[in-house]
DNA sequence: GCCAACGTTGGC
DNA sequence: GCCAACGTTGGC
């Protein structure tokens, strides 16, 4: 499973659904996606994917990592019928000791195609797997 | 089908 | 608090 594992990152405003809700929580569902792009992301992640968690508003850093648990799945949020919207569920894997701020991701040269740098408003996108490990080679 | 107006998101 | 980017809505 490890060999096509494929990396994504998530963004949540904390003040409605941080990092440590999920830690909490154990797993949950990730809803209420409303974005077309996200929606197309959504539906390619596969059971044993990892997700970056990046907390917006204040915050702006990565602060964690969760794995991927089922494939997409309708969003019990989404009133229409059938529904359109879907959702994964994610469990936590582990925190991050220090978390990675936007503005290093931002002034690294490294990361100038992240779709964190260049669509800011995207909460659901992929990241490929050689800048998740320079990442944490770097940051970590 | 175009586009102006408006709302939302999110970084600064 | 402001504003840029982007999405949605509604009039034509």
């Amino acid at each position: 499973m490890s060999n096509n594992r494929q990396y994504w990152l998530l963004k949540t405003e904390p003040e409605s659904y941080s990092w440590n809700n999920l830690l909490q929580e154990g797993e949950t569902l990730w809803d209420g996606v409303r974005n077309h792009q996200a929606r197309k992301y959504l539906l390619e992640m596969k059971p044993g994917d990892f997700c970056l968690i990046y907390h917006t508003g204040k915050e702006k850093a990565i602060v964690g990592v969760a794995e991927v648990t089922t494939s997409a799945q309708p969003d019990p949020t989404d009133s229409q019928s059938p529904n359109y919207w879907v959702a994964i569920r994610i469990k936590p894997l582990f925190s991050l000791s220090r978390p990675i701020p936007l503005k290093q991701i931002k002034n690294d040269p490294q990361c100038q195609h992240l779709l964190l740098v260049k669509q800011p408003r995207l909460s659901v996108m992929p990241i490929d797997e050689d800048t998740y490990n320079y990442l944490f080679k770097k940051y970590l």
